[in-house]
DNA sequence: CCGTTGACTCTTT
DNA sequence: AAAAGAGCCAACG
């Protein structure tokens, strides 16, 4: 039996390159569909009680995980960071905005 | 974009 | 173990 962060991580490691999701669709998918704050909960703890293969956040894309209305939202290296490593996979972003969403 | 309300998990006390 | 605090959010006004 996954717990809910175990299925989000995942969830986030199977995010192809060029491809951005957002917090609601991974709780949703997660079986959660109102838990999008506990997505981004996990994500930044990265305290990973479990996954220990897993022992930095860098195992996990999560700068390919935005906000559902467009913006980047946060991340623990800060935004900025987050908006680069974006525009590196192929996504366009604009003053903290995303552009083209990959759906 | 900002403020408030709602919902959920993780961490610390 | 139980309660309180915190956090990469979503929806609505």
């Amino acid at each position: 039996m996954m717990t809910f962060s175990e299925k989000v991580l995942a969830a986030v490691k199977k995010i192809p390159p060029g491809r951005v999701t957002t917090y609601k669709k991974l709780a949703e998918q997660c079986g959660r569909p109102l838990a999008a704050r506990a997505v981004g909960r996990i994500l930044n703890a990265s305290k990973f009680s479990f996954f220990e293969n897993i022992s930095e956040k860098e195992k996990i894309p999560c700068h390919r995980v935005i906000k559902s209305d467009g913006t980047i939202g946060g991340y623990s290296k800060g935004a900025k960071k987050k908006i680069v490593l974006l525009k590196r996979e192929g996504i366009n972003i604009n003053n903290g905005r995303l552009l083209a969403k990959n759906e």
